[in-house]
DNA sequence: ATTTATTTTCAGTAATTTTTGAAACTTCAA
DNA sequence: TTGAAGTTTCAAAAATTACTGAAAATAAAT
């Protein structure tokens, strides 16, 4: 398969990717277009690959900034700005699921914490069931928090190697 | 908290969690209500509870039966089909996991394998950038593959006493 | 067989999300 | 300052996704 053919391929399939896990289309394609260009392009360069608007590249990259996954880049003796990802895809995901963590996992957990404390008697099965079911969600919630946050901080090779220790 | 409105409550956040992950808010409100029915309830339940149309129950309930999360059941003497949720959260996850894994994980991998060898002479800055970065993806993507395979297979407690373990 | 209850389908409609593009704004060099 | 280059904003349009409701299909009862 031809280079440029690959990297329709990839950036379209990332785009697809993106949008079963909530992300929206043309914010995964600049994603996976910034992270096969060796080096900081620009707006237009997004532009022209995508063959997108300036607004919606502007916005998109500014998202993807927000989410700690591409950085604006200043190359002296240039007007233009520059962006560039992360490459270390270990980071990538680390980077990701620390703000998805805060931005869903962390608030989700404070909702449950007020709807486990219903009124009412617990042997009223419907209570029964709600409140089980809330603290089962909960326990759950509880433990994925734990495990992300050391994730989070621990190193590619530290975390892998354990896993796959412990998984033989 | 009153429980009608710990439940109004608990199905209006589950929806609007599941629109962040890819599934539509119907579907996951349907599963919501049924995470917290303490028995099993009819197509005309879920219309009434959730103020929506035959059709759409209908077609979410079988797609949330396609997932492995519903189940229907016939009552003796009764005319009517009623549905039913796996209540075990821990399940519940496993299920999904499974599913999102065959019909995402493995796509994704299979295209990385094709895009990696790529034509082209690695000396190539373009070529490179590529290829080291789909050759990362799809590392990560085996390492994500085993390991979600092995926690299918496995007990909640084993999984979670091994990971808090393992990070302690 | 016929009637009645229930479920499924799907074309059309509605709601939501994404994208465009032009105007407003900012920055910087002359 | 002024103006050219570059960036940001956002109302309107387009595209996508979800929902409705009535008709068709299916299943059970008489």
């Amino acid at each position: 398969m031809k280079l440029i053919e690959a990297k329709q391929q990839f950036i379209s399939s990332w785009g697809a990717f993106g949008t079963h896990w909530g992300i929206n289309r043309t914010m995964a394609q600049i994603h996976a277009l910034l992270l096969i260009s060796p080096d900081p392009i620009t707006q237009d360069d997004i532009m022209e690959g995508l063959n997108i608007s300036r607004g919606n590249t502007n916005m998109n990259i500014r998202e993807l900034i927000n989410w700690g996954l591409v950085d604006r880049v200043i190359l002296p003796g240039e007007r233009k700005e520059f962006f560039i990802a992360e490459k270390d895809i270990w980071k990538v995901v680390r980077q990701i699921v620390k703000e998805r963590k805060k931005r869903e996992l962390d608030p989700m957990l404070k909702l449950l914490d007020q709807l486990e404390d219903v009124d009412g008697d617990k042997r009223d099965k419907n209570v029964k069931t709600f409140v089980d079911t809330i603290s089962g969600i909960k326990r759950l919630g509880l433990q994925a928090d734990r495990t992300l946050d050391l994730m989070i901080k621990a190193e590619e090779n530290w975390f892998v190697n354990n896993l796959i220790k412990l998984f033989k």
